[in-house]
Formats: C-alpha cells, sequence, structure tokens
DNA sequence: GTAATATTTGCAAGTAACTTGCGTTTATTA
DNA sequence: TAATAAACGCAAGTTACTTGCAAATATTAC
C-alpha cells in the first residue's frame, strides 16, 4: 500500500496531466513533509548531490504555474517554496536573526480584504494577499 | 526658501549623521515624490544618466539600513523602495498584470499582531509586518 | 577660508540565483 | 512495443546586485 505523501503527491500530478517521474515524486514527497516555506538549497541539500539544480529550479517553476506550491520571498536572497494544493491558506513569521520561518493558520476576517479594496482605489478585487510577521524566535531573543 | 521637499530630505540625512551630497539629495527628493515603492530601474532613468548603478545601490542600502526607506519585494525579480521616514504603517496593492503598484492606508486592529503572536509558536513579539493584495487594477481587467 | 580627515563616488570586476538551448533520457500514449 | 511527447543534464548565459580600490567630495578642526 502506497504512503500517504505518495498517493498525495501523485494527485498533485495527475490533477494537471504532469508527467509523474521519480524525481518529481521525490521532490514532492519532500516538500510535503516540511513544516513551512523552504529555499531550493535546502532542497537540493536534502534531496542529495545526484540532483541537477536545472531540473530542480524548473520542476519548481513547472509547480508555481500550475499552483501545486507556492512562492514565497521573505527578503533572504533567493525565494522560499511550499506546497499549495489542498492547503488551507496561512501566513507566516519569520526570524530576523536567524531565518527561522514558522506557518501561521489565517486569522483573517473577511474585513481585511474588504476595507483594503475599499482603500485601494485601482482595484476592483483582490485574487489573494500575502501577509508576514518579521521578528525575533525565542531562540534568537 | 527651502522647498518642502528639499529640507525634509536635508533633515532624513542629518538626523543620522549622513553626509549631505548633491546625489543622495537629488534621490531621496525624487523618492519622496513617488506615491508607492518605485525600482532601482526607475529611479536610474529618472536621475538620468550621469547616474551611477553602483551608486545608487549603496545609498539605497545605506537608507534601508538606517529606515530611512522601506525595501518591498512584490515578486518582480527586482526590490522596490518607498520613503520610511516619518510615514505611517501602511499596506500595498499589486497588479499581477501591469504591475501597478499602490499605496493603502494601514487598517490594522492590533488584534491583527496580537493573534498571529498567539499562533506564532516560536516567537514572543513580532516588530513588523508586510502586508501585500494582489490582483487585476481596474485599467487591466 | 583652508587644511586635515572622513565619507562617498565611479569604474571594473565579481557573485548568487536563477534561466535558456539543445541533445539525450524517460514517461506516456497508441 | 513502437511512436510520441515530456522531462532531464550539462554548458553557457542573464540579471540584479555587491565588492575593491583609487579619485572626488563633503565634513570638521583650526
Ligand atoms: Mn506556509
Ligand atoms: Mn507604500
Ligand atoms: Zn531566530
Ligand atoms: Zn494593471
Amino acid at each position: 500500500m502506497e504512503s500517504f505523501y505518495a498517493t498525495r503527491t501523485d494527485e498533485m500530478l495527475r490533477a494537471h496531466g504532469l508527467s509523474r517521474t521519480q524525481g518529481r515524486i521525490a521532490l514532492l514527497k519532500l516538500l510535503a513533509s516540511q513544516k513551512a516555506p523552504v529555499s531550493s538549497a535546502f532542497l537540493l541539500r536534502k534531496l542529495g548531490t545526484s540532483w541537477d539544480e536545472t531540473t530542480l529550479y524548473r520542476a519548481l517553476n513547472t509547480f508555481v504555474t500550475y499552483g501545486i506550491l507556492a512562492q514565497f520571498d521573505f527578503g533572504h536572497g533567493h525565494a522560499h517554496y511550499e506546497i499549495a494544493h489542498d492547503k488551507p491558506h496561512h501566513h507566516h513569521a519569520v526570524c530576523e536573526s536567524c531565518g527561522h520561518i514558522e506557518d501561521i493558520p489565517a486569522h483573517d476576517s473577511p474585513q481585511l480584504t474588504a476595507s483594503a479594496l475599499k482603500a485601494a482605489r485601482g482595484f476592483k478585487r483582490f485574487t489573494r494577499h500575502s501577509l508576514e510577521f518579521y521578528g525575533l524566535c525565542t531562540k534568537c531573543t
């Protein structure tokens, strides 16, 4: 019987008609096991030296395009990625000293977007938003 | 009598003991006249060809370090900058088609940060947050 | 105002994070 | 199982930004 991650990752690829290669499946499994967004350098380290950097970037970009992954920028000079497929909307906390990142379940009231929309003259609706909190984590305080 | 921008920009530099060079003053005046964050390419274009790219980046970095400027990333592959000195906290709306950026006066309740902090296990306080709304502007709809 | 000192600037070279081209391999479809 | 389409791996390229260092400019001390 297949593992939880195996079936889920398989489904992510199948849902968009993407080839289910060994590499892509391993990458999605690794991403699915993370608690917060990770960098391409982290992924490359975990996947092992056999992995090619270009292939990784190409897979990540494809997955972002199809909405399987979400991509974030926390001002570290490189992107972070996390599974978006079937994951509820949420925000992030980022430590400005050690770079530690934590998921925060979304506590948005619909008012948050509504009142922003009222204030934004040139916009009639928003499709998404991103909210990041910065500070020092307990280890770095 | 000096203009509004001239005295304000002068004060920004003076407050941090930074040299008030012609270039820096021109840069801050230009930034002070913008309604939303702008890219380094935009600044370079507006300042004219006489300006050196390295000097611009160095000035921008210095100003960000001292809190005179705030730096943002909207996923365009380059940073955006705006005056932070004496400017109240606010958020941004970004058009995913044309890149148009708009300031949104902050409508945060203190609860926004409070409830995020409660949910973030590894953090005792946040020093700042950034909230961006993405969608299509009225021109692009 | 002028000289001494500290800061900033401009140019050339360098770096990090990606991207592109193209021939080979692997997966999907018939 | 063969034909077709997609993904991979390597080398080379691009972009946004950084660093080193000598020359120019600004600040401070007299
Ligand atoms: Mn997350
Ligand atoms: Mn702004
Ligand atoms: Zn930390
Ligand atoms: Zn637009």
